[in-house]
RNA sequence: GGGCCCGUAGCUCAGUGGUUAGAGCAGGGGACUCAUAAUCCCUUGGUCGGAGGUUCGAAUCCUUCCGGGCCUACCA
């Protein structure tokens, strides 16, 4: 077989938050598709970088208080940790905030101004006065124009499906200072993709580029009609490149973004003194980018169209995948799924998921489903029952003595394995990962049974079965060494252990068509623990933890409260809890409210402390509270305050209430659970 | 409303025209004791979502309906 070049990509992660779960599923898949290609023999490298420019990291800087770049470096580092800690292994891991992707930026964008694609067109956006940027849609919130439901996003109405223009929303405030957005103009500059329909069409529906039913997607909602101007640039401030011909002006990030899968591979290319031609010119490379589904048209359309106008490869195959359930549900951080890659890896080994995923992962766009009670059970019995197991009931066996030195007759259960091999490696080439995952288990079905017939534990205690001891052992070991090599893209730390274990390197996809033989066993240790519920639990509950903490947190951060109140009245003198404890507060029900013939603001409550005791307490909240609303109510009131004599009648108390007054008034109200009588502390 | 995908055993899924529909897990019974309560043997379990049609023959092809998921919007 002639050795391919292959140059992998997953989706560039965004620079704005913390990889979870549902992002491991690209870069496992992507991770152990390529690790298979190495095993193969291909020559193939995975690039990635950390996708860093646009309004959103403008705002986190500035939410936390630096500059752009140290957020990005910051979130770098995170994301780097958290991809190491599942094994995925990248031969460069860029930024798009580097100069390697800028140079390459101004390349793409001179091919496209040379190929006069480029237009200039005035762009109304609603603008955020306080902090001076245009707001995209999903900065500006409002009242649905349709339906009049409130609190919509600029684009579309959740309610009534109605999509419009941030513009036309009612009562339209900005999520970044709450203000009311002017409308502002700006030139914007936009790429003419629809002159490249015909190649896009071309691309798409032809060759082997893209699964089927994404090529239907496309045609369907895309190429049926004239492709839309696409708008590439964005005003000042923003946090990207500038344009270098239009100064002010700025890439937008999904201009940028895709430049550095390039970007990466200069990077790779200046670190091994590799040729980056060879990797993007080279008719010959094969070019494989791993993708979600949600940025399928950037992809598929804007991507192989920039690749086209400056003179690139154009990708060989896009591999898009669908999203992560989990247990049938979308990954909801309340509920505890919306499970962060580094909580995972407190509690979890990462080859669980690596396998569990492979197992359910197809080359369709399907959704995929992480069944918790399912993940367990595959990962104990096909992992550590069926794979691991076959090493550990052997292996001790002979550890002094070694494997035997010509391979034993084993009623071709190796060499059917063998055989198989090349239907594995055909699942792993097509991502039908689940298939190749499927293939292999019925090969370790059919070893334990081996292992079981052939009673090794019995033939250790008969000196004249020494021979027959070790050959059974050494069939044993082979075939958990050939599911191993069949395994290792999936499971790189399984296959360091096996190494250890024979004490040889598996190195090639062809280790798995031979048997060893002759070799020292090392001694044999655990290579997988078990999966334990309580481990899974525990991840579940430190997500909710977390969940509550950062609602809690961004309460404290949205709620933005004014700082009015305090300056219309200061805090009152420093006083002791000696002082405190003076007044009496205490939960009281109210059993009756009425008005008060010709007082103006007050209303007359019976309070009940509980049992027979009950205050006659004169309230100024008239113009805030109709009676009738207000029996029944818990209130605090203060019980110890001296009896006043009132024009109305002796008021034996105050009820505690904040705000300013006339209809500003908000009485205080104990949590539920509370009982009149109580008092407070 | 439209597009795509899916519906097979309690669960996860194979099987895309050809004997009586399979596997793993779970359930039941037995065995073994080398192994991480792992393993092995036996076994229960299915009108293949429903209904029509094509065919000598349909889980598989066609039509239609029902149910689920994702995408999308008056446009296919």
């Amino acid at each position: 077989m002639t050795q391919r070049r292959i140059l992998v990509t997953s989706a560039l992660p965004y620079a704005n938050g913390d990889i979870h779960l549902g992002h491991l599923v690209e870069y496992i898949q992507t991770d152990v598709w390529v690790r298979f290609q190495k095993l193969r023999g291909n020559e193939c490298i995975y690039l990635c970088a950390d996708d860093t420019h646009g309004t959103a990291i403008m705002m986190s800087a500035q939410r936390t208080g630096c500059s752009e770049e140290e957020w990005i470096a910051r979130v770098q580092d995170e994301h780097e940790r958290d991809f190491a800690g599942f094994h995925i292994e990248f031969d460069n891991y860029g930024s798009t905030n580097s100069p390697e992707n800028y140079e390459l930026c101004k390349k793409f964008w001179q091919a496209f101004r040379d190929s006069g694609l480029v237009k200039e067109q005035e762009v109304t956006q609603l603008f955020d006065d306080e902090q001076g940027v245009f707001l995209a849609d999903r900065f500006v919130q409002g009242t649905c124009p349709k339906c009049g439901k409130e609190d919509q996003y600029g684009d579309s109405c959740d309610g009534c499906g109605a999509t419009y223009n941030a513009r036309d929303l009612i009562d339209p405030r900005s999520t970044l200072t709450g203000s009311t957005p002017s409308v502002k103009s700006a030139d914007h500059l936009f790429i003419q993709i629809e002159q490249l329909h015909d190649f896009l069409e071309e691309w798409t529906q032809s060759g082997d580029h893209l699964q089927s039913e994404v090529a239907n997607y496309l045609k369907g909602h895309f190429l049926h009609e004239p492709l839309l101007d696409w708008d590439i640039s964005r005003p000042a401030p923003y946090f990207g490149f500038e344009i270098p011909d239009a100064p002010g002006n700025y890439w937008f990030v999904w201009f940028d973004a895709p430049i550095g899968y390039m970007a990466s591979t200069q990077q790779y290319c200046e670190k091994t003194g590799d040729d980056f031609e060879r990797w993007w010119k080279d008719p010959d490379t094969e070019v494989h980018h791993f993708i979600g589904k949600d940025i399928t048209y950037f992809h598929t359309l804007f991507w192989p169209a920039m690749l086209k106008v400056a003179g690139f490869n154009l990708p060989t195959k896009v591999h898009i995948h669908g999203f992560l359930t989990v247990d049938g549900r979308k990954m909801s951080k309340r509920d505890g799924t919306f499970v962060r890659a580094a909580t995972y890896l407190n509690h979890l080994d990462p080859e669980y998921l690596r396998y569990f995923y492979c197992s359910k992962l197809g080359n369709g766009v399907d959704d995929l489903d992480l069944n918790l009670e399912d993940f367990i059970a595959k990962v104990n019995s096909d992992l550590v029952g069926k794979v691991v197991n076959l090493a550990s009931r052997t292996a001790k066996f002979i550890s002094e003595i070694g494997l035997s030195a010509v391979y034993p007759d084993d009623g071709g259960l190796f060499e059917s394995a063998a055989a198989v091999g090349d239907q594995i490696a055909d699942a792993y080439e097509n991502c039908e990962f689940n298939k190749a995952m499927r293939l292999i288990m019925e090969l370790a079905d059919q070893a334990n049974p081996f292992v079981e017939n052939s009673q090794p534990w019995v033939l250790r205690k008969d000196p004249e079965k020494q021979q027959e001891l070790q050959d059974v052992c050494t069939v044993a070991l082979n075939l958990f060494r050939q599911l191993v090599v069949y395994l290792s893209p999936v499971l790189p730390e399984l296959t360091g252990k096996a190494n250890e274990l024979f004490d040889v390197e598996i190195s090639n996809w062809s280790d798995s068509q031979s048997p060893i033989t002759g070799s020292q066993i090392s001694k044999f240790k655990h290579m997988m623990q078990r999966v334990e519920i309580k481990d899974v639990e525990a991840m579940i509950d430190e997500t909710k933890d977390e969940a509550a903490a950062e609602e809690t947190q961004s309460a404290a951060n949205e709620s933005q409260d004014s700082g009015q109140p305090l300056k219309d009245e200061p805090l009152a003198e420093e006083c002791t809890i000696d002082d405190f404890v003076k007044v009496d507060l205490r939960v009281a029900r109210i059993v009756a409210a009425q008005h008060v013939e010709g007082a103006d603001r007050l209303l007359q409550l019976t309070l009940s402390l509980g049992g027979d005791e009950t205050r006659n307490v004169f309230a100024g909240i008239k113009s805030a509270y109709e009676p009738e609303e207000l029996i029944g109510r818990l209130v605090v009131c203060v019980a110890n305050l001296q009896p006043r004599k009132m024009r109305f009648g002796v008021s034996e108390g105050m009820i505690t209430a904040a705000g300013p007054g006339g209809s500003d008034v908000f009485l205080l109200a104990p949590d539920s659970g509370a009982q009149p009588g109580q008092r407070v502390h």
